[in-house]
DNA sequence: TCAAAACAAAACAGATCTGTACACCCCTGC
DNA sequence: GCAGGGGTGTACAGATCTGTTTTGTTTTGA
């Protein structure tokens, strides 16, 4: 159940998470910057890793709500609807504050020492390629597909870090275009 | 000059930074899994984040002696020798402690907070995209390619850890032989 | 009105972090 | 023999981290 409080908790907790890092944010700053009392978080939240994976799941849960909301305008609409997720990458990236993919990040960063984080990550790139795999199959492409345009779109994101890429999200549009047409 | 106790601690130190992170692997402990004593370390690296920078610049060119070598030796190969590095990635997202990319796992972690770091993530990604143009255009493709060839070969690095990934490279073999053939 | 719950602010405990200082050892060259 | 450089080991300073406790205030609801 979403209370104001917590959801507030969650807003700062996510942006500082994304933008510094989780080891390199303390709790501290987070309790800070959200105004809310260290007391009051850790009613919310038992743990430092308790509210990583709040924000992991809220922010899961999010990034699939709008993909489906998306892709619901768009049925039918070929291969445009296919590309509609990669054609967002260009606002994306271009936000500030952008630190590329929240989930790779920390999974990066939780690889072997916490599995449950680097569970939820995993999960989150099983339901994109199952997303992908429906799209492609309901617009008539085959279903394999998926296992290039996830690499793809995760790539987009992680380079986007290091380089102006809006070049390389128009190539990689001409590219998917390209495979699935041939 | 590389002197041998040098090269020793970024040995430790690479391989704690990658499987770790960045932040959360402490001096400390480079310096018990090293056996070198913490005012050897100091004397060789004035700070934890030189140690950082040290380690990215050897593994940076590691990287690029290794890619340029395979190459050299399959000059002329045509579209094997662009497969070629594709092909490595089996191997190199089996191995035990795989944590993705070095370089991006760096510039997440110091996206905001240490510029330094950062432009050299920055660097070597530079260095990728020129070296996978030059291969384009060696083997008579067109090298606008290497913007479509680099975020799918950053995207399978990153996906291969929260996924069983050879199938994902497998498919994206397929698609880069389709999309040069093209 | 009053009891109970929620919250804020701050101090605190204990651990860990980076970086420095100090004392000792060991080995090589003279 | 011995001076000196390089190394070890340990203790330390000061900051920061997670998480708890304490105290007092504010809000709420019967």
């Amino acid at each position: 159940m979403p209370t104001p409080r917590r959801e507030h908790l969650l807003d700062t907790a996510e942006q500082l998470f994304y933008r510094d890092g989780f080891h390199a944010t303390g709790i501290d700053r987070i309790q800070a910057e959200s105004g809310v009392a260290k007391t009051t978080l850790y009613k919310h939240f038992q743990s430092k890793d308790a509210l990583i994976l709040a924000v992991l799941e809220r922010a899961s849960t999010k990034v699939r709500e709008t993909l489906e909301q998306q892709a619901s305008e768009l049925s039918g609409a070929g291969i445009r609807r296919i590309l509609a997720p990669f054609e967002d990458l260009h606002g994306i990236c271009e936000e500030s504050d952008f630190n590329g993919c929240l989930f790779n990040n920390a999974a990066a960063e939780f690889m072997y020492s916490n599995p449950a984080i680097r569970a939820l990550a995993s999960e989150h790139m099983q339901w994109m390629q199952a997303f992908l795999e429906r799209l492609l199959l309901e617009e008539g492409f085959s279903a394999d597909k998926a296992l290039v345009l996830l690499p793809m779109y995760e790539g987009l994101l992680t380079l986007a870090r290091v380089q102006e890429s809006s070049a390389a999200i128009e190539c990689t549009l001409g590219a998917i275009a390209t495979l699935l047409t041939v």
